[in-house]
DNA sequence: CGTTCTTTTGAGACTTATCAAGGATAGTGG
DNA sequence: CCACTATCCTTGATAAGTCTCAAAAGAACG
């Protein structure tokens, strides 16, 4: 059993940066989206500060244009499981029937675009690209998690690994000479893959000693041999 | 590693009923269904039988009549996944972009309504209420997509077996006496909980024996204790 | 510049998978 | 209708992958 643990004295369901007020340094500003085409409003977050919380009123639906979130549900002896991570241009917010069924927590500094859920609904009501749009959004997602059911019942954790660094080589820009910048913590990673720190790093020193990749530090690393990655992957990515 | 096996001989990969032709019982007819209000065709397929493979087009919303359907996906070497069960009343085959990312089979003799694809999108551009119930039905999945990346991330096999047990009570009708049906073999229930069927034979029996379940047969049960799932499951359901 | 958190690495334990085999069940064919 | 046969289900013994516990080096932050 995955047990909760409190590494190094603080608890895991409280994973976060110390000393900062919830929404500290949210600032709120007026955009206009280029996808959607709806009034947003702009909100910033703070590094490890919470967005919403598992159970309270869903009624916006953001898009990241900046930074990272993490969407997770945690157990009640603090197990935690993150169902997905949200990068810049990904979309969130929409997990639940009323309330939301996870909580979404910054894992960087975050800049989001909320859209009210109400004018998103009359927008949905009244059809059209918007309402087609949220139903693409959502059917990517449910696509994307399924995936995600794949690899957490079916694949190994070497497979895991491989299967995660290519997902966020397609959805993040690399910075020049092909850098794949990871914000999450190596904590984040495990809770994704249903794995502990202890393997992702293991799997990680392995893949880098067999030549797969390279780690600059533990936030970017390049990928030198695709074709392996692909291979353990067990999926066309 | 979860590996292939030849069950007493026979391919996992296409572990299906003998003898049988693809669709064999398939008969049509037009049915207006309650819920959509849609034209729909009615479509039966015998047990075992494919409804839809991996990266076939995807032009049809179906909806389970009687019967129920596994969505899975087979990985190159056999291992598969089931990512959902559809039971009576639940809709499915909207798994994918483009193409279908999932395959369908019928896991017992199995009756469905057929609305095309064509259609829907055309009632989700128009707007009201059939846009908002498809895109209410999209994000139900989406929630129990997650709730699965949960248990299979984070959840014991007891505790996996536990939370399937008490999901199944909610989404079936239970027979007189308050007894749970599963039509699904102990395989499809191990690629579904990311086990094998032993573990999953296993843990039954381990629920049998503590008096929180009774198994007339192999596919009737009755959950004595639901506390004691409730308690297992980590999850209120 | 100390403190806290993160990351890595090692040794041992434990859950679940694998291999094996007998018994139960359900369609199949005579 | 009953025996046949393929598949499914269960149980046991062993193996393996991953987790747990422990500790030290490295990074981030105030």
């Amino acid at each position: 059993m995955q047990a909760l643990r409190e590494p190094h004295g603080h608890d895991v369901a409280t994973r976060q940066e110390p000393g900062r007020t919830a929404r500290s340094i949210a600032t709120d500003a007026l955009a206009e989206d280029d996808a959607l085409h709806l009034p947003g409003r702009i909100s910033s977050f703070a590094r490890g500060n919470e967005i919403y919380a598992e159970g309270s009123a869903m009624d916006h639906l953001y898009r990241v244009v900046s930074g990272a979130v993490r969407i997770c549900k945690v157990m009640a002896d603090g197990r935690r499981q993150i169902v997905e991570f949200s990068v810049a241009g990904d979309t969130f917010g929409l997990d639940g029937l009323a309330a939301h069924g996870f909580s979404a927590e910054a894992i960087t500094a975050t800049t989001l675009v909320c859209y009210p859920r109400r004018q998103l609904e009359e927008a949905v009501r009244q059809g059209g690209r918007v309402a087609r749009l949220v139903e693409r959004m959502t059917l990517n997602r449910l696509v994307a998690a399924q995936n995600c059911i794949v690899m957490l019942g079916r694949k190994t954790a070497q497979e895991r690994v491989a299967s995660f660094l290519l997902e966020m080589c397609q959805r993040t820009t690399l910075a020049n000479a092909g850098v794949l910048m990871l914000p999450m913590s190596r904590y984040d990673i495990a809770d994704h893959l249903g794995l502990t720190v202890e393997t992702v790093s293991r799997v990680l020193g392995a893949l880098r000693r067999e030549g797969a990749i390279a780690l600059a530090d533990a936030h970017n690393l390049r990928v030198l041999d695709r074709g392996r990655l692909r291979a353990l992957s067990e999926d066309r990515v």
